[in-house]
DNA sequence: ATGCAACTTCAAGTCAACTTGAGGTCAAGG
DNA sequence: CCTTGACCTCAAGTTGACTTGAAGTTGCAT
C-alpha cells in the first residue's frame, strides 16, 4: 500500500491512528487495506494541497466513510485561497521589482518600502497559518 | 518597542536571542532599542511574508547590520512564489467548481476526480514548506 | 516604605505532520 | 535451520516560530 500510493508506511500508520484510514485486517504482521483505501489517500492529498488541516479533513468524511463534503466550506477555503494568492502575487511583484531595481540600497527604493510598510501592517496582530505546499 | 512595533515582547526577545536585532543597553530591566530595530522589525516582518524564514532573513543582514539583500534570492524567491501561486489557483478554481458542482456525490464529478489525480500526482514524494501567511 | 505592574531569565511547552529509534515478530528463501 | 528483510508497537524526536510558566528584580506612584 506504501508502494502503490507513495505514502510512507510510517505516514499510513499515522494516518491508521488518526482514523484518516483503517486498515481490514491482519495477514500476518501486514495490515490488509482494501482498495477505497487509495481514494481516501488521495482525498487526504487534495485536502492538505487545498490547505486543509488532517483534523478538518477527518471531518469531512461522515461516520458512514463515504466522504461527506460541505460546499460552503470549500467556498469558503476557496475564498480563504484567494486572499492568499492575491497577497502572495503582491509579493511576488515586489519581489521581481525589488530584484531588478537600480536603486542604490534597497531601504532607497520607494517600492521596496511601500512592501515593507505593508508588511509592517499585514503582520501587526495577524494570525499566522501554515499551508501544505 | 513592542508597542511600537506591535510585535510582542517574548517575539523581541526571542529575536535578539536569534541576533536578528539587537539592544543598545538597559534602563534598568527595560532593554532599549534604537529606532532603526523598527525598520529592521518591518524587514523581518516583509521576508517571512515573502516565505523566507528567520534564518533565511539573519543572512540578509550583512556583518555590519544594513541590509545586505541578494537580488538573485530575491528573484528566486519570487519564481517561488510564482509556482505557489499557481498551484493555489488551480486549486482554488478546483475548490469554487467543486462547490457549485450539481453532481450527487463529488465522486462523480470529473473535475472533482481530476483534481483527485493531481493531488495524488503532486504530493507522490513532494517536499513540505511552510510559510507565514 | 511599600505595593505592584511590568519587566527580567531560563527552561520547557505548543502545534502539525510526520519520522526515527529501540526492541520484537514473522514468513519465506536458500 | 537460519538468515534476511519487511513488517510490528510504542515512545520519543524533529522543525520553526514562538509562547508560557516559574521565580526573581526594578522603577514609579502612593
Amino acid at each position: 500500500m506504501a508502494r502503490r500510493s507513495g505514502v510512507s508506511a510510517s505516514t499510513l500508520r499515522f494516518y491508521e491512528e488518526k482514523r484518516l484510514i483503517a486498515s481490514t485486517g491482519r495477514r500476518g504482521l501486514h495490515r490488509l487495506f482494501d482498495p477505497g483505501v487509495l481514494d481516501r489517500l488521495a482525498l487526504i492529498a487534495l485536502g492538505q494541497a487545498a490547505g486543509f488541516s488532517l483534523d478538518e479533513i477527518a471531518l469531512m468524511f461522515g461516520p458512514g466513510g463515504r466522504p461527506r463534503i460541505d460546499r460552503l466550506m470549500l467556498a469558503a477555503k476557496a475564498d480563504e485561497l484567494d486572499a492568499k494568492i492575491r497577497k502572495l502575487s503582491a509579493m511576488r511583484d515586489g519581489l521581481r521589482h525589488a530584484a531588478a531595481c537600480p536603486a542604490r540600497s534597497h531601504m532607497e527604493c520607494p517600492t521596496f518600502r511601500r512592501l515593507l510598510r505593508a508588511a509592517a501592517f499585514g503582520t501587526a496582530g495577524a494570525r499566522r497559518k501554515k499551508i501544505a505546499v
